[in-house]
DNA sequence: GCAATGCTTCGGCCAGGACCGAAGTAATCC
DNA sequence: GGATTACTTCGGTCCTGGCCGAAGCATTGC
């Protein structure tokens, strides 16, 4: 009965993340900024000693990735696999017993926008989700998604080359139902490329010690003028 | 810090999973039949009493479902949101370390056609994929799949009627990674749906104690003549 | 150079939980 | 009814692995 894979290698991944400390790193570092040592060990709630000895598990599973820049260690998920089967345990763990009240977080500042691993997620990407489609730039069904000929004049325009097949195991365009909205928002390429471009265009800004992106004057008129989201969907209100 | 879904509850989850004897049994479930607890130890590789725990536990964390019919309890997942999780997983599982060679199953019969949870995979579901995309049924770009209007009208003629949005969270059209493929076969709504009229109209039928289906006569036509497959990819050597 | 910071390894403690055998309940067969 | 099969609950053993404090390397700063 040996095969690919097996029940025994699947809990061996799982077990990795079956751990609260371990989870609460690999939750954060879902956050996509690398985090170093000290501060995964805040994140994970214990001593300093015995998040080494997490994080090397981590490593030896392949999970996440190091680099070394001086006394500091820079940690990473490994691979978008690793935030997607992240992703899929979010989903049971959502929907299982002991959900909490489905307020969403208490921050509004992670509530209007935030990354999501390497894309955005929060209103603003809910939003621009939605103007995508009723502007016929992508097509959404379900979790899957396509970009039209169209969507890729537009974003080509916006500076987002989008090779079709560059050999990449990864989606093009994908959808990450969000926590916080219960709606879906954007992942894959696509994804990354939008915060990627927005980052660079200071469209959005990260904020310091979270996950949150805060919109700027800039971001407010581009995210109007390009891709036409509405005005009141561009503020905490929203 | 309270947030819906968090570290804490994610490694509730995968907790769950991190423990051989458990993945084991979700493994076996993957196949989609509902088992017994008895036949679920002989999966787990341990005795009646420590299954029965850990089918209590499964329970509880609701990632599987019982069904009492006489003397036998029936165990199913409990939703395809838990298949999509163990996929997950699987894809991590593996790419990771202490991988075995990818020979693939030994069993030439699972490497043909089998059921993946609640579709098809193997050759004959990775040849279907190919044959509907050339043929312009479906667009497949990476993970994500959509149905053409060409689509919807042939499957339908072959008695798949697919609601575009009946409110459910369930895609109708993705793709899962094949393990001894290594390609993408159908799953979702559509490969559920072609599984359940495959096995109706007896084109495939299941091998008895295997996840393994075999390709009858009738489906060596059917699957040629409607919808194109190459027959040499509808024999073992294929 | 010395002190401070970031992170690791070592040693020892402790608890959760995986396991089994034996015994108990429930349904089926004859 | 009695024997068999299917499954569970109970009680007790054992071991994996998560945890910390103390001490040990590196790197940086002064």
């Amino acid at each position: 009965m040996t095969q690919l894979v097996s029940g025994q290698s699947i809990s061996a991944v799982a077990a990795m993340i079956g751990d609260v400390a371990r989870a609460n790193i690999l939750f954060a570092l879902m956050g996509g900024k690398a985090l170093t040592a000290t501060e995964l060990s805040h994140h994970a709630g214990v001593s300093a000693p015995t998040t080494s000895g997490h994080l090397n598990k981590l490593l030896d599973g392949q999970l996440i990735t190091v680099e070394k820049q001086g006394r500091h260690r820079y940690y990473r998920l490994a691979s978008p696999a690793v935030a997607e089967a992240l992703e899929g345990l979010s989903n049971l763990a959502a929907s299982g017993p002991g959900r909490h009240r489905p307020t969403g977080p208490k921050d509004m500042a992670m509530r209007q926008a935030r990354t999501c691993y390497d894309h955005m997620a929060g209103q603003l990407a809910v939003a621009m989700t939605d103007a995508f489609t009723s502007r016929g730039l992508i097509i959404v069904e379900d979790r899957s998604g396509l970009i039209t000929e169209e969507g890729q004049r537009v974003f080509a325009d916006f500076g987002i080359g989008l090779d079709p097949k560059p050999r990449s195991a990864r989606p093009l365009c994908r959808t990450c139902l969000d926590w916080s909205e219960r709606r879906m928002h954007l992942g894959g390429r696509l994804g990354a490329a939008l915060l990627a471009q927005s980052l660079q265009r200071r469209w959005v800004r990260p904020v310091k010690e979270s996950r949150a992106l805060s919109i700027t004057r800039d971001g407010e008129r581009g995210f109007h003028d390009v891709f036409g989201i509405p005005r009141d969907r561009l503020t905490p209100a929203g």
